[in-house]
DNA sequence: CACTTGACCTGTCCGC
DNA sequence: TGCGGACAGGTCAAGT
């Protein structure tokens, strides 16, 4: 499911991608994935890519914009006129992050996920001069692509009320005014509230929780600013990492490229039940917080009723394993 | 308002 | 092999 840094990703690919280039054609597959006359694209350029969130948009040069939010399945895939093929975009030099893995198993994480181009989850396609497509698939159907004036971009509901990027520096104020309206919260469901942080999904938000050591259904209003600061600064960490390794696919998500993300092979909690934990090896559990599934170590992760936590466990000593780095084979 | 739950949608997985 | 049902989760609408 595409977050911060898979978004952030694609827009990186976009805009070395489909920058520039006039658009020649426009094919509907499924009506109701865009809203707007698709006819009025032809001729136009796009000059900029940006995001917002989980939000992307691509401004036009004629001071429009195609506003897209991809939700769970949403993909935007470049492919080149003589660039057709699944590898097309050939590998992506990936690495491991400091500390690193010794092996990524083959075939990982350069992998496309995409075959041949339209599939069944073909929803709109941008055919450029020349030939070049960007493909907007999207297997569920919840996202949406949006043609309007960039006055109005603002004016969406979710872009008017999102709150700070949690990776500027200067998020924290704003973050923690916004997290503390929400005191009876756990903890997990202020953190996916796109109007208190914006493009935090499921999987960062296991990841930062179980890095600042918090137990994911804990009210705000038990956790001390200082947590909620640490909190913060874990949930960045967590995402300007990812960002680095392309992103993280859980199901489908592919860059502009139709690269899959590696972070998943690096996740300390999400998706890893029944294995041990990194920091104390202590199986990992999955639990439902907020409607969500929610992973997590129940020892590291305790929910401390004065959100005064000790630090951590003090007795135990590090256990090999923390220092485990190697990626499993999936 | 704060907070929770269900709906939207479809591919995948599991048990029978 | 096929089938029913649970499940996945970002956002919105409607509920308490």
């Amino acid at each position: 499911m595409p977050e911060l840094p898979e978004v952030e990703t694609v827009r990186r690919g976009l805009e070395r991608l489909v920058i520039g280039s006039p658009i020649a054609a426009v094919a509907v597959l499924a009506p109701a994935s865009l809203r707007g006359d698709p006819a009025s694209l032809i001729g136009r350029r796009f000059v900029r890519a940006w995001r917002r969130g989980k939000v992307l948009g691509l401004d036009l040069d004629d001071g429009r914009c195609l506003v897209a939010h991809l939700k769970m399945t949403g993909q935007m895939v470049f492919r080149g006129p003589r660039a057709a093929g699944p590898r097309a975009a050939g590998p992506r030099a990936v690495g491991p992050p400091a500390g690193g893995a010794e092996a990524w198993g083959a075939g990982h994480p350069n992998d496309s996920l995409i075959g041949s181009l339209p599939d069944n989850s073909t929803r709109v396609i941008v055919e450029f001069a020349g030939g070049a497509r960007l493909y907007f698939n999207d297997q569920r159907k919840f996202g949406w692509l949006a043609l309007m004036p960039q006055s109005q971009v603002t004016a969406i509901p979710l872009l008017a009320k999102m709150g700070p990027e949690p990776l500027d520096a200067g998020a924290w104020p704003a973050a923690r005014e916004r997290l503390r309206r929400r005191r009876r919260s756990p903890i997990k469901a202020a953190l996916l509230d796109q109007s208190v942080v914006a493009g935090i999904g499921n999987i960062y938000a296991d990841e930062a929780l179980w890095a600042s050591r918090v137990h994911p259904a804990t009210p705000v209003a038990s956790v001390t600013d200082r947590k909620l600061k640490e909190l913060l600064t874990a949930a960045a960490a967590v995402m300007e990492l990812s960002l680095s390794l392309g992103g993280s696919t859980d199901r489908n998500y592919v860059d502009a490229e139709g690269r899959r993300g590696a972070y998943l092979d690096f996740a300390k909690v999400f998706r890893r039940q029944g294995q041990p934990c990194p920091r104390c090896g202590q199986p990992i559990i999955k639990i439902r917080v907020a409607g969500r599934g929610t992973h997590l170590c129940p020892r590291c992760q305790r929910w401390r009723p004065n959100g005064i936590g000790g630090k951590g466990d003090k007795g135990g000593r590090r256990d090999k394993s923390a220092r485990l780095e190697t990626p499993p084979r999936r």
